[in-house]
DNA sequence: TCTGGGGTCCTAGGACCC
DNA sequence: TCTGGGGTCCTAGGACCC
């Protein structure tokens, strides 16, 4: 039997999220922005329209903005993770292999279930519209690379009604079909190789499906013989039901001005580590190594300046007052004066299952115990309290270097006081 | 003045070993 | 004349994704 892989992907993820909760934005331009209300990270049909692109700098915007009425949102991750999560659930009802891909984007195996796959997509569209206010499109193919084309094709043309089903079409449409779709749509195919596929004559998917899978990976790699060999409906890509821990951990922001002194920067690698440690905990993970960087903006004139220093801890932990310290350490031995700071950051590294691993020679219980009690205190306190309630006080608490978020929208599902009651 | 943040996989090349 | 060869591990960098 053909496989039915579907891939869900709500439109314009982050702008529909912020029209949901204020209807104004109905019909007008809307941009949501990356932290430090820097670029553009969303669009809505109307800006696209106007030419926004993705990842354009807001204040060159500045100009167009005025003239059309451009809205600009903050972005408010905390309200799109909560929307995620209702659409991901509501997916979840109509068959029983998901996948959650990204935070707007669900593959579902649909294959063997009951009725016409379009229905079956044409139902979820309604009922999430329905539930959420978000508009979703759905791909169907037999491979995660063709449901990935197949949903590209729903978002773009509207004959197809939002769902397009690749497994309906016979191979001379769906040849067809493939042949008016750019090989830099693939799934797989960036902005590197498009070009270098180009060069060699490749121009359309068609083109691509149609190499032998050997040529392909004599001429590039193994990751574009396996696209090849998916568009042409053989699986190499396999649903992966359970997210995997994650190997790395970061968490880094850009200051919302810029930074001269240590302990502003010191401040904000205590934030950032106690976050990447919340992280951790959350996959119940330890980490065997600490990286902290900071690095001066580097589109402008200012004195260049970009440091790391890694750290191998004692022994892998998980612990937000331990990583702290040594991550303000770390800061103190790379910091250097005289600069102006654009931005900081925290990795983990050599992450591995909490326990089992040993511990250092001379720690013995090195106050294991202990400090897993107190996290999980932590955690719970910051899970019932909101975020920040209970923090390391090297954070500090002025946080000039804090992100900008001048047009940010409210916590319409996550913030009791801002909830919307319907009366 | 103003240019995001967080991930994965693959490959090539060097170090080192026998 | 002729100066091994193969395996493993690690790291940096490139490419991609959302």
């Amino acid at each position: 039997m053909t496989r039915a892989i579907a891939l869900i992907d709500v439109n314009n993820f982050y702008a529909s999220c912020e029209r949901v909760f204020d209807p104004k934005l109905e019909g007008k331009p809307v941009v949501v922005l990356s932290n430090n209300d820097g670029c553009v990270i969303a669009r809505n049909k109307e800006s696209r329209e106007l030419g926004v692109k993705m990842g354009a700098p807001w204040h060159e915007l500045k100009g167009l903005a005025r003239q059309h009425g451009i809205i600009a949102r903050s972005s408010n991750f905390a309200l799109y993770a909560d929307m995620s999560d209702r659409v991901m659930t509501i997916i979840s009802q109509f068959a029983p292999t998901q996948e959650v891909y990204s935070i707007d984007e669900s593959f579902l195996d649909l294959t063997g279930m009951p009725g016409q796959h379009t229905a079956i997509a044409q139902r979820m569209r309604s009922r999430i519209l329905q539930w959420t206010g978000l508009p979703v499109c759905v791909g169907i193919g037999p491979t995660k690379t063709l449901a990935k084309l197949a949903n590209h094709v729903a978002k773009k043309r509207p004959e197809y009604a939002g769902v397009c089903d690749l497994n309906q079409l016979s191979s001379s449409e769906l040849g067809a079909l493939l042949a008016s779709i750019e090989v830099g749509e693939v799934w797989g195919i960036g902005p590197r190789l498009a070009p270098r596929l180009n060069h060699i004559g490749i121009h359309s998917v068609q083109d691509l499906r149609c190499q032998t899978p050997e040529y392909i990976r004599q001429q590039f790699s193994v990751v574009v013989e396996k696209t090849v060999r998916e568009l042409n409906g053989q699986a190499c890509i396999e649903l992966e039901l359970i997210a995997p821990n994650k190997q790395q951990i970061v968490v880094s922001r850009s200051f919302g001005q810029k930074v001269t002194d240590l302990d502003s920067i010191c401040q904000s690698l205590s934030l950032y580590a106690s976050r990447a440690a919340e992280k951790l905990r959350k996959q119940k993970s330890h980490a065997a190594t600490i990286t902290v960087f900071m690095r001066t903006n580097p589109f402008n004139d200012d004195p260049r300046y970009s440091a790391h220093k890694t750290v191998a801890l004692p022994a892998p932990t998980d612990d937000t007052l331990q990583l702290v310290r040594v991550a303000m350490w770390a800061a103190r031995q790379i910091y250097k004066p005289g600069y102006r700071y654009h931005k900081s950051g925290v990795m983990l590294g050599e992450i591995m299952p909490a326990g089992g691993q040993q511990t250092d020679l001379f720690g013995f219980q090195d106050g294991g115990s202990k400090s897993a009690k107190l996290m999980a205190a932590l955690d719970q306190v910051n899970r019932k309290m909101g975020k920040h309630t209970l923090r390391v006080a090297s954070q500090g608490y002025r946080r000039p270097w804090a992100m900008r978020q001048n047009n940010l929208s409210a916590g319409y599902t996550t913030n009791w006081p801002e909830i919307i009651i319907c009366s």
